[in-house]
DNA sequence: TGGAGATACATGCAAACGCATATATCTCGG
DNA sequence: CCGAGATATATGCGTTTGCATGTATCTCCA
């Protein structure tokens, strides 16, 4: 059995904790408007990653299946929230960009939910903490992506 | 604007990017048999929690509507896996507990799942780092509950 | 003590989700 | 250059979710 069994399941309950105590947090809020969390998750996704982003790339960030992504999206372009493009350069592809309104209303619940989250955060945590928090939580958000590793694990041999 | 916005902001984002890169890598694993994760959630929260535990209790652990909980709960029991007693101490309130199937069945998922956890996280972090993690996350897990400053917040002078 | 409001859970219903699978396009070895 | 398999997204369908609200019980104070 590996040394640090215990540290890291005690630090993984920990982190779903804090999560859901957050989540909860947030959702309660009066801050979102016309929009959801989630997509609201998805606006901020198109604004931070450099449009035109696909739906594949989008579905690496945000918690919902493939299908369900699709729908979300096509509610959001319905409502003149995000605009799908056809990718020139790949015909089974999609290109999603946040149209003028989007851009405003992700913006508009952004400024609010930050100021959330930082009352939230800053309130219990230190400035270090915020900053040890981050190192390691995108630590554990790069995919660990090991191939040799799991070919191993299957009895594959070079 | 408080100095640790963005520390605050960006350590979010990073906890919300590690959770879900953490959940689908487990998600994706083949160790949930007849549970989901969800209810392999609940069951956890049972077995962890002094049972019999109360819904609301526990839907203040799980990420759950309320409604959604008591029906997630009713398949269960349905199904022999938990028990639901009504309470003889309050009359409103329903007492839950993990039936003896319920309970192998907890016990033989979360073997499995606490080994994927283990990888996952000792993988990338070092012990300090999963302790710091732990801390760190357990502070943001405790409700902030300052109802003096929200009434602040209102307007509401003493 | 009785009745107004709070609390705990359940239920009706429309919306959203996940799984399986279909469709369209791309990539490559032969 | 062609066809097999891979990749990107969409769609059918049954299940699950959330919101609004209903019902039962509890609490507390006038």
């Amino acid at each position: 059995m590996p040394a640090g069994r215990h540290l890291a399941n005690n630090a993984w309950e920990a982190l779903l904790s804090a999560h859901a105590t957050l989540i909860k947090e947030f959702a309660a809020e009066d801050i979102w408007g016309e929009i959801s969390m989630r997509e609201y998750d998805v606006l901020y996704t198109l604004s931070k990653g450099g449009e035109p982003v696909r739906l594949s790339e989008l579905n690496r960030h945000v918690l919902l299946s493939q299908p369900a992504l699709s729908r979300l999206v096509d509610r959001l372009a319905e409502r003149g929230i995000v605009e799908r493009r056809s990718d020139p350069a790949d015909g089974r592809g999609v290109r999603l960009a946040l149209t003028a309104a989007g851009r405003g209303l992700q913006r508009q619940v952004g400024r609010r939910h930050a100021r959330s989250v930082a009352r939230a955060l800053t309130a219990g945590l230190t400035p270090g903490e915020l900053r040890d928090l981050e190192t390691i939580c995108l630590k554990l958000a790069r995919p660990p992506a090991v191939p040799a590793a799991a070919d191993q694990e299957r009895g594959i041999r070079p």
